[in-house]
DNA sequence: CGGTTATTTGAAATACGTCAATTCAAGTGG
DNA sequence: CCACTTGAATTGACGTATTTCAAATAACCG
């Protein structure tokens, strides 16, 4: 779906290039509830909510690529803060803000529906990590996870330049529990965390403890 | 922003009433990936995933008069299955699938852009309070959460038929444990659930407990 | 009523968090 | 290349929140 963009979308994506920026760690690239459509050309980011005595919950990562601060196509969107991870560059691409409103579903605008509602699902997968996951299960469950939008199919190892605070965070553990999580698999040899990078040993042992396949045939729930 | 209808919104409105339909609690109002826009007209539904293992986790309640799976105006959205709570009427709302297509944004379309957005927003406070709030905060802030979107104002008691294993499942508890925070509440005097009805005594001290505003000036992140 | 489902409670286990240090890795300036 | 600094990862000891198991009441429904 991501290919059959038009001319018209080629014009959008050349005005991109004019307004990069960089940023270092921590800089909050748009404060919440701010609009405007942005991408992020390298480095890693976040979206997050943090609490009034310091606690902070990360809503989705945000990787080298994609997008943030566009509506979806047809309306506006729930807008959390978000925060570089990494060193990131970005470049505004308020083009897309505009693409959302048009009349006819051209390629650009299809792909970003698509987009949409796979943040969409994660969501969902996020509220059912965090509300009935242990602790190994929301890690195995997020490495996994996170394989996957890297597009790093079978790979046994991918970047993964996340501090374990911020994987923490994400997962609503603290985190020193994480990081015993971590020593854990990684005693077992299923997976490890080491400077950046994911190195997936056992595979099977990895997707059995994740829980995966969270969607098999909905219970009647009572009875 | 549901005042302005047009004759064309009313159109649409008196075509719901052919296929009107009882469900008894308990009952799929619609599987998983279904697509179909209904309301419900009486009683109360809830989104929903059940894991392999019988784990549930409730990502939203449904409320009588509200929506259900329709499409955001512009684009599919991620559509978990829908289950009773209580003894249910739906209506088929099969034109709503087709308004959010439309070209204008009439009162319809931006009534349905708004709920949509109100839907998003709950689903991040959602996401915080499984991730970082305690189990009394969490209970604090969704009875409040309750309380607002059933416009029951600062009314002292509303209508909540829903049953402390419901409860527990969308706050990602333990029946049990809910049952000894609702405990805590009640004899504290700050709040008490009885037969499907909240009687609320010390809104302050739940307000409290809720950690509420939780949107306060994001900090740096990172220094 | 009688049967069923929901609520409530106690006791015990466990998962997870907090506090406080220590180690380790990476960068900087000499 | 070596201190030196800084932030991240790691560990131990301990406290607490939350779950699990099992059973007793209490509310609901036909």
């Amino acid at each position: 779906m991501l290919a059959d963009f038009t001319s018209h979308d080629i014009e959008h994506a050349q005005r991109l290039a004019a307004s990069r920026q960089r940023w270092r760690p921590g800089s909050v690239l748009m404060p919440a509830g701010a609009v405007g459509a942005h991408l992020l050309v390298s480095g890693w980011a976040c979206s997050q909510r943090i609490l009034g005595d310091g606690r902070r919950q990360i809503f989705d990562v945000i990787l080298p690529g994609e997008g943030y601060g566009w509506d979806a196509p047809g309306g506006a969107v729930a807008r959390p803060t978000v925060v570089a991870l990494t060193s990131v560059e970005t470049v505004e691409a308020g083009g897309l803000a505009s693409v959302t409103e048009g009349g006819e579903p051209d390629g650009l605008r299809r792909a970003l529906q698509a987009i949409q509602r796979e943040e969409d699902v994660r969501r969902l997968e996020h509220i059912v990590r965090l509300g009935r996951l242990t602790a190994p299960e929301r890690v195995a469950h997020f490495i996994l996870e996170m394989r996957q939008r890297l597009g790093a199919g079978g790979a046994h190892n991918f970047p993964l330049p996340l501090t374990q605070e911020v994987i923490a965070d994400l997962l609503g553990l603290s985190v020193v529990h994480l990081n015993r999580v971590l020593r854990q698999f990684r005693t077992e040899g299923v997976v490890e965390l080491r400077r950046g990078v994911a190195f997936l040993q056992d595979e099977r042992a990895l997707a059995m403890t994740a829980v995966l396949a969270p969607r098999p045939a909905e219970r009647p729930a009572f009875r």
